[in-house]
DNA sequence: AAATCGGGGCA
DNA sequence: TGCCCAGATTT
């Protein structure tokens, strides 16, 4: 879960998942769609699937791989997963670089190389730093250093422990390191969601297991791209009534490589297309875009107002 | 090596 | 608006 993704924003999700599924045979056992829709609003959707395919391997092999190596085997399970989990769970010395350590160690050594090169170096230079003794107390030092002290924009110098060992503190302006290369600007894309209602019921689709928000529910849309797609062609292959198809508002969300603008659109339906339809009280699981979609023609209430 | 893959918080 | 976040996988 914290792969990438802020611990506030994870915690809710963590304390749920782990009420519900306490061990690992449990979430062995859950099915998919109920692991997908307990993770909507997370983002990067693959981990969730990573994660299940995960807890059914260890529950087969009867336990976690305790080493580095069996650990990284596992799906959804890269070099900084392996090495925290082999550091702090089983009290192996392997390293644990997350974006934390990258950026204390960029600062320790004043990298100014190619970033995608200081990187391969930064993880050896924590390789020869992991003690024997309490590997994981190491690795968790080293995050919570850069979590609460070497920070991205205003570093606390005046109480790190390490200020006196670190070049760029030296150089006298530590803010500026790491140097990576900048992001280009991302594209803006448009397109068109269908909300369909027939019978006080809406319906959903499945969206493919790859790619996008994979094995994700969706509001039926169009294609997204530089112009959105044809809605009254969208309608008419769902089964709604061109006369009844009308915009409702749009909304805005960002993805990891480009901007979305989404009309909202309502139509009636005339025929039950197969599908799922969902009366708007069990509409959950939906992730961030098609949920704020939805709020558009069912704004949520706080559970105080109801 | 570069692209893909979410979402929200913050200055 | 740009950058960041306890990255991994695919191309």
């Amino acid at each position: 879960m914290l792969q990438q993704t802020t611990i506030p924003h994870a915690t809710r999700y963590w304390v749920d998942f782990t009420a519900r599924w306490p061990r690992v045979e449990d979430l062995a056992a859950a099915p998919d769609e109920a692991v997908m829709a307990a993770w909507a609003g997370l983002g990067y959707y693959a981990r969730a699937r990573n994660l299940l395919k995960c807890a059914r391997v260890v529950a087969d092999l009867g336990g976690f791989p305790e080493t580095r190596e069996g650990l990284q085997a596992l799906p959804g399970i890269g070099p900084y997963t392996s090495g925290a989990i082999a550091a702090i769970a089983f009290d192996r010395p392997a390293a644990a670089v997350d974006g934390n350590v990258e950026r204390v160690m960029a600062r320790l050594l004043a990298a100014k190389g190619d970033w995608a090169e200081e990187k391969v170096r930064i993880r050896d230079e924590v390789e020869a730093l992991v003690p024997d003794e309490r590997p994981g107390e190491f690795a968790e030092a080293m995050m919570d250093l850069g979590a609460t002290l070497c920070t991205p924009k205003s570093p606390n110098c005046l109480i790190c422990p390490l200020s006196g060992l670190c070049a760029a503190r030296a150089e006298g302006a530590p803010e500026r390191y790491p140097i990576k290369p900048k992001r280009s600007a991302k594209p803006k894309r448009t397109g068109r969601a269908l909300i369909l209602v027939m019978d006080g019921k809406v319906r959903l689709e499945r969206r493919p297991d790859t790619g996008l928000l994979g094995g994700m529910f969706a509001l039926p849309s169009t294609e997204w791209d530089e112009l959105g797609g044809d809605i009254a062609a969208l309608c008419r292959a769902e089964g709604g009534e061109a006369d009844s198809l009308a915009q409702i508002g749009e909304v805005r969300h960002v993805f990891t490589h480009f901007e979305l603008r989404l009309e909202v659109w309502q139509a009636d339906a005339k025929t039950r297309q197969p599908g799922d339809w969902r009366v708007p009280e069990d509409v959950h699981g939906l992730p961030s875009v098609f949920a704020k979609a939805f709020r558009l023609a069912y704004p949520s209430r706080p559970i105080s107002e109801r």
